[in-house]
DNA sequence: CGATACGTAATAGAATAAGTTACATGACTA
DNA sequence: TAGTCATGTAACTTATTCTATTACGTATCG
């Protein structure tokens, strides 16, 4: 497994519980995501105590969306996924007795929290409902103009 | 994901390499990065083919820094090191079927995208000189001032 | 020639995200 | 109330990737 893919598929798994009458069984989601249905209730657990999903047992169960999705951005979907760690790169120790050390961990300290905070605001311009509508123009260019090619 | 230290560790020997006379090492170097001189080797490998630095064998061989500190960028280096991979999070799959997916991933991308670029500009204006810099103000610190807390 | 030092392929180890198994708990339905 | 469906979660396995190690080759110096 090469990075964190669980933002990715829960914004996947969010729009498209948008889009759907009544609640989604984690076994329909896992085969959506191709994954297994016990990393689906494992990931969506952080949505569901952040309040964004509610999941109901038994018959008729599974998960639903519990806010409309102009009330969640990237970076609260980032957050209760427990703020995972974003960059790939990092120091190799965190507090060097070595002055040379502390002085590169310094420089890219600095540029890790600058990029991180480009990042972070980024997702929080962001809605989903944002990215549903992205959805709707590529659904009806597929449909509506389906030989056009421009 | 675990991750990746050798751009910390490259800045770390490079100003080493500096300060030093004559060269230094695979051994010495590894000693000082807390590693072995065969992972030294692997990763400088990449910053003499970039001409940043050069080694000999033999009696008195080892590394020396090939061009001065103030022609170096964390930039510099970290594309003599390949360019490695920035981010520990990232979109499930590269080009989904699902337009929901798609637009998930634009979203993400863009996002992605933007972050990086502030962080390899970040990397293209930080010389190792300036880092280099720093550490003579660290060391004055801690000499000439050595029971001053301000 | 012998010691030193880098070059590198091949292999092993360690950390972690993801996948899987197993079983418990709760909820709906007949 | 029994039977099923669905989530909750611990425990374990798998896969991937960065790092470490082993082993052997080549070049250089004295």
């Amino acid at each position: 497994m090469r990075h964190d893919s669980r933002l990715s598929r829960m914004l996947h798994v969010l729009i498209h519980m948008d889009r759907h009458d009544g609640s989604i069984t984690s076994d329909n989601i896992a085969k959506m995501l191709n994954t297994n249905p016990v990393v689906v209730r494992r990931t969506m657990a952080g949505l569901r105590n952040a309040g964004y999903v509610r999941s109901d047992k038994g018959h008729g169960g599974g998960w639903i969306l519990a806010r409309p999705l102009d009330e969640i951005s990237l970076l609260d979907v980032h957050q209760a996924l427990g703020r995972p760690e974003m960059f790939a790169i990092g120091i190799a120790i965190d507090h060097p007795d070595c002055l040379v050390e502390q002085s590169v961990n310094a420089a890219l300290t600095d540029a890790f929290d600058a990029a991180e905070q480009m990042l972070l605001s980024r997702f929080a311009e962001v809605k989903l409902s944002d990215i549903a509508r992205d959805f709707d123009l590529r659904f009806r260019n597929l449909t509506e103009r389906p030989a056009q090619t421009v």
